[in-house]
DNA sequence: TTGAAAGCGCTAACAG
DNA sequence: CTGTTAGCGCTTTCAA
């Protein structure tokens, strides 16, 4: 930069102003300047600015990855999440620091300006983490879990709802639900499809499952369809589990959706593709991103901000 | 620090050499300043070290996005890639930077010490770009298309000629080429494909193709069934194409696998758990990530590196 | 409208 | 083994 304002002929502050377009410089002089920074490539050191102005114009975005990203992190959702969160943070000038927190935090994690959890499930610890080190943080999730923090979540309540809607405008008395409730979004879905159904005199059976598997699914039906061979819809808290849950279901003798109506949940390529084409409740990611972004800058920015919930709709297809 | 360094009794320098492990310090000095460190919740600034240090410790993952994650880059793979490259990256100190190039680069993203590519398919600009502020710079994709380049791709070729070993097994004479070759990595694929298919005197059919959806796929196919209607296998360069084939393949009253064979590239979920099970060539991505990973870092430290091929096998299913 | 001085927090180099 | 000195590149005072 020095060499630069000599270059220019002008002093270092002088380059500095100029290239951050400030109104105290001179408009000639910054177009001299800008034209010789230009030649010469210069760009600013960010470390040194970043030193200067005690922040990193950086946002962390922890996800849950044991070895590879599994759960319910797999599959597309958490990619369209990332992205509509990349788009909205980088065109306001942040970066996006991606990181697991296994094996404790980096540095530059740590001094990011802000956090963004995502895919945190049933298990807490890695906000609690977060929260020790004390940067604002915006968590993707069941927003009722946290109510001290800013989540933003889809809203899964009205999901399971819609599916019960659906069911019974079918004409179908005897639902399933398929999910673990420990998961916190997986239990607001559970209870917007029993309270739903509950107007109607009617109660799911939610018999345990244990991961968000195709087998799992599969599997659990399997069992199900012994003590339960009566019924006649079956609402999954995850696509996958929903076409695990078909496949038992076709293996056990039942026409889906003839005797048995499914429908599943996030609205997935997978599902849409399946045969017979699954329906499916809708979330749609990107927002959830741009939002989640919204949101942490809000935050870095000293406002107040709330949980806010996203709409949902379902998709029927085939099933 | 200077704080710190008072409340333990020992200089600024000291401080630092003992929380970085440095071996010039005692260990019982060493072992009362973490103790106060850790009491005060003390952690470096990050900045001032990277300013110091002259380096970020950040690489940059460019990935092609339009508003959203697009393209070949849709489905799981990307993530897959991310969370080896995360995993490899995080496990050595690096932090991992996600981005697009959507106008312009970030003053942080110009900062990494490194850059990695994912997912330039035909187009090159971002390649360009980056190159241009000379960051050490590894890429993901076809290696022959770049040879000044450090590429980790698979094996394309070999993926290619292994659906064709395979359709020649089972006596199939009339195999279709379905995807796109501007695109370099589906280029090594049709290449492949037919180098090994023309030992056996047979010249694959190789019908235009646009786009890598469900739908592109299905409608080459029922156009490609006026034509040559006796077609008895098909190779697609993705899962997507693949499926939408079929499709189209069972519309037109053909059966697979009895009347037409089916491969598709990259095994994803959607193919596996799709009616009837997709065989597909399948490649590991978490393994991709990490190379890709290390080669950055190599560049980074200064060392040569070369271009790498990944294996890549058939799964054999039920199309 | 421009500039000089000072310092953000850290660590390499050089004593001791 | 520990400390002193100096400076990485930037921007916020304060002064001209």
């Amino acid at each position: 930069m020095a060499d630069l304002a000599k270059i220019a002929g002008v002093s270092a502050i002088t380059v500095s102003r100029a290239l951050r377009e400030s109104p105290l410089v001179n408009a000639e002089t910054r177009e001299r300047v800008r034209a010789v920074a230009q030649e010469y490539g210069y760009a600013f050191n960010v470390s040194a600015r970043n030193l200067r102005l005690r922040r990193s114009m950086t946002v962390a975005v922890v996800v849950e990855m044991k070895p590879t990203l599994e759960r319910q992190m797999s599959g597309p959702y958490p990619l369209d999440l990332l992205g509509g969160i990349t788009q909205e943070l980088t065109t306001t000038g942040y970066s996006v620091l991606l990181t697991s927190l296994q094996g404790g935090a980096l540095p530059n994690v740590q001094a990011a300006d802000g956090v963004i959890l995502l895919g945190q499930g049933a298990n807490e610890d890695a906000m609690h983490a977060v929260q020790r080190w004390g940067r604002p943080m915006v968590v993707w999730g069941a927003v009722s879990r946290h109510e001290s923090q800013v989540v933003v979540g889809s809203d899964n309540r009205r999901g399971g709802s819609l599916a019960a809607d659906r069911f019974i405008a079918l004409g179908r008395s005897r639902p399933v639900f398929l999910g673990d409730p420990a998961h916190g979004e997986f239990a607001e879905r559970l209870e917007g499809f029993a309270s739903t159904l509950r107007k109607y005199g009617i109660e799911p059976i939610v018999p345990a499952v244990e991961g968000f598997t195709v087998n799992a699914g599969a599997e659990v039906v399997h069992a199900l369809l012994q003590k339960h061979p009566q019924v006649d819809a079956l609402f999954a808290a995850s696509d996958l589990l929903a076409i695990g849950a078909i496949r038992a279901l076709i293996e056990r003798g039942r026409r889906v959706p003839d005797d048995v109506s499914v429908i599943g949940y996030d609205d997935t390529p997978l599902g849409a593709t399946y045969v017979p084409p699954l329906s499916s409740v809708h979330q749609n990611f990107v927002d959830a991103g741009v939002l989640l972004a919204r949101k942490i800058r809000e935050l870095i920015d000293g406002q107040a901000t709330a949980s806010e919930t996203l709409p949902t709709h379902l998709v029927v297809r085939a099933t």
